[in-house]
DNA sequence: AGGGTGACCCGCT
DNA sequence: CAGCGGGCCACCC
């Protein structure tokens, strides 16, 4: 069963352009709280149907974050759309690690 | 109703 | 760079 809430984070996850990433704060952010980050995380775990386009949000820091199919999957898909990841890091002016 | 969990974030040391 | 601690939230017992 999915809540009102996952849908919102689905939606969002949905909109994100191809080859870029939002991190989980972005995300919380566009749903009107930046306080909801950790439950983005949490939303995004239990849709595992939705794994297509999730692999698009990551952690703040640079990290990639996490995957419920794992996260070297995840890094695949990424670069496959031309996310550069250099030692773990996505390369993005709009994260810490640039 | 209350406590535990997790694909988080920020600030400080 | 690596830990630590506190805060925040939805969800599941």
């Amino acid at each position: 069963m999915i809540t009102d809430f996952q849908k919102r984070v689905f939606i969002v996850a949905r909109n994100i352009p191809r080859g870029q990433v939002l991190t989980y704060g972005e995300v919380a952010r566009r749903l009107g709280d930046k306080n909801l980050a950790r439950a983005v995380g949490n939303a995004l775990n239990k849709n595992r149907d939705s794994k297509v386009f999730c692999h698009r949000v990551v952690r703040s820091d640079g990290r990639v974050g996490g995957f419920n199919s794992g996260m070297a999957r995840k890094i695949k898909l990424l670069r496959g759309e031309g996310v550069k990841i250099k030692k773990g890091r996505i390369i993005s002016p709009f994260l810490k690690g640039d």
